[in-house]
DNA sequence: GGCATGAACTTGAGGAGTCAAGGATCTCGC
DNA sequence: GCGAGATCCTTGACTCCTCAAGTTCATGCC
């Protein structure tokens, strides 16, 4: 028996949970590598586009961000040369951004040190692997089908 | 055979849905009575505190924030009378935050509105209730298990 | 009683993301 | 081929929350 306080409890619990795991990841990253978890996601998303380059538009899109959230969050990554901006032939209003060579090698360290990272919390007598597998299906439908 | 990658994957998943689920909260909540997400969760947990107060170092607790996250989140809430702040007779240093009657009534409207948005969410032909226990379940081994 | 340690809270500075507005540029119908 | 409307992106002003440092109070040890 399923009520109404049982989907708040719920949501709310997601909110909380998103919050320490935040945590977590930024501490780590953050310690070995300089960036926080939405630097890094930013990253990851670009390296696994085709051509290590994305649409500003479609960046956020897939971040779950504002165009205005993308544009900030890519100036830093900019000025440090992970990043950089790439015009379109064919529209001048687009402005890709890419990850440069630099960009892909310390995005490979950052994905070690974030695997790791999720692994540890999903680590415990508690979960098994198919609990992480049902979390995750479950995440998917209530974030609009993300691509992986 | 899941992976690391599976666990990282899942990680972001939830970060993503996070948001998404917080800017559905923040336009209701905010449309209808002038309140973000996290406003009325600290009112909810208020609410559920006996006496309708609590210390602000187990608020912050309770909602996965840092003390002083607390101390600004609750300062627009006493603005607008909501909650008040009640010194401790034995011990000087805490000062609880407490619902006012008017903050505990405007809670109850609130709260109509955050089920109602919370069952909308967990809405549709994917959405079973065992699916939202499930997800429950699965995020209060995330979250350090958080109290309901 | 006096002091070291630590707990509860606040505050200044700053990071991250939002919204609303504005500047280019593209596209489509005529 | 031109004007209307849409799309892509950036910027200013603001909110929310963090960290680090500081204040005030409590407690235990000598």
């Amino acid at each position: 028996m399923t009520t109404r306080t049982d989907a708040l409890d719920t949501a709310l619990r997601l909110v909380r949970a998103q919050t320490l795991l935040v945590r977590r990841f930024d501490a780590r990253l953050s310690g070995l590598h300089g960036v926080s978890l939405a630097d890094f996601t930013m990253l990851l998303r670009l390296g696994r586009a085709s051509g290590g380059r994305m649409r500003r538009v479609d960046l956020a899109e897939a971040l779950g961000l504002t165009a205005s959230g993308v544009t900030r969050g890519l100036a830093p990554l900019e000025r440090i040369g992970l990043v950089t901006r790439e015009p379109d032939a064919r529209d001048a209003r687009v402005a890709y951004a890419a990850l440069t060579p630099t960009g892909r090698e310390r995005l490979r360290e950052m994905l070690a040190t974030a695997e790791e990272t999720a692994a540890d919390l999903f680590t415990g007598p508690t979960w098994a692997d198919e609990d992480v597998a049902l979390l995750a299906a479950l995440l998917t439908r209530l974030d609009g089908g993300a691509v992986g």
